[in-house]
DNA sequence: ATAATTATTTAGACAAAGCTAAAAATATGT
DNA sequence: ACATATTTTTAGCTTTGTCTAAATAATTAT
């Protein structure tokens, strides 16, 4: 597989989850940040290789092989991600576009050893989860503060707008990663959300609400 | 810079070390495994963004911004090469194609932070010096046990050859990467070498002098 | 000084991955 | 149901990096 192939099937893969529709042909160039006609020509070379199933103007969906060896690609970046912030120090929202590039390494024994010496993390900096070597792994634990119950409580573990006026706000807010955070009232009129932080109650605006990740305990 | 425009001047800064005539199209296909034709149109691109100076049939050597280019991707791939050996546990003679691979990461914060990690180092674990940011570094210390004179001695840092049967050798004579060696007679006739290692005094063939590196004092 | 050999370059082709513009299929609104 | 809009595909072109075969330059041998 090409490095071009192998961002195509995961693009494919994350399009894919959670959803049981075949994904479209747009959905994938917007994600790829390409053209729909160099879509149409790579499904087709994909295709070809068995990766994934395509029906003319009907979108497409990974076989086995193909949704395998998007775990393995997945497995890659999040063990690179985990390495960067845990042994180079690096911030959390500084890792993706290195491990863009490192999750092509070919090599078995990389990866291998690159896990064990990790210690075998379960999670990557941004809480997702890292699938086992057969590609197995706990569903996602990850949930906006806005997808939350009154009541519910979880670790500080990502963000989805990583803009500096974001980070910015969360600094001043003194709300790290890693903190303990709870919901502790909804305003149901403008999506506002009453928050305990591990220095103060303050009460964020529906935005924010739904840029803030929560690593939330496996029954919520 | 390419992938492959990266691998064709490092390819051109290890064809010129030492010599200082220019380089032959024939060399670098040769050390590349490619075809002269593919060399010679890859030249052209090379000369177009000022990383060679070519002249038609008259061969090719790096211009200052192709040897500090050179200079770079061999830091990072001996710098990754010490990773893979010091904190992956890999052997020292597995660690080649991967670092040929990671030396194409671009991020000049990760190799910053690499290096930090890795304490700096200023060999690879072939014995090798690792440049420094500005692409200094001191000259190879690295010597083939054929080439050394009666009474110098040295650290194993390396072989030429690592073929099975030699490396069987080395094993069966108890030598090890990181073993001191020292020689103590050199037989003219045959060019055989008596050879004195951390465990006994041992006879080596020409073949076996001409395929050990050892790395030597500064004034040999 | 020629002739033969070797080295290098050119010409033309191909596969990968992308693009634009146009055509065809599908979906939507009235 | 039909016209309009949207989505998807096709056709044709570009760039990068490779190849083979042929042409040309340089070197070596007689
Ligand atoms: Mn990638
Ligand atoms: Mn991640
Ligand atoms: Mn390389
Ligand atoms: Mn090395």
């Amino acid at each position: 597989m090409t490095l071009s192939e192998e961002d195509y099937i995961k693009a494919i893969y994350h399009l894919s989850k959670g959803k049981t529709a075949a994904v479209s042909t747009n959905a994938i160039a917007a994600q790829m940040d390409t053209k729909p006609s160099s879509v149409t020509d790579m499904i087709k070379k994909l295709s070809e290789k068995n990766l994934v199933f395509y029906k003319k103007y009907k979108g497409v969906s990974l076989t086995e092989s193909g949704s395998s060896s998007a775990l393995a690609i997945i497995r890659k970046h999040r063990l690179w991600e985990v390495f960067l912030v845990e042994k180079l120090d690096f911030a959390w929202d500084e890792v993706h576009s290195i491990a863009e590039q490192l999750e092509h390494i070919k090599s078995e024994k990389l990866i291998d050893k690159l896990d064990v010496y990790l210690g075998s993390p379960k999670v990557d900096p941004h809480g997702d989860p890292i699938p086992s070597k057969d590609g197995k792994f706990k569903k996602s634990i990850k949930k906006l503060v806005s997808e939350l119950p009154i009541g519910a409580a979880g670790i500080c573990v990502g963000v989805n707008d990583s803009s500096a006026a974001f980070l910015k706000f969360l600094d001043k807010n003194k709300i790290a990663l890693g903190d303990t955070l709870q919901i502790l009232d909804k305003e149901e009129f403008d999506g506002s959300v009453q928050l305990k932080t591990s220095h103060a109650t303050i009460r964020i605006s529906s935005q924010i609400a739904s840029n803030l990740f929560l690593e939330v305990s496996e029954n919520q």
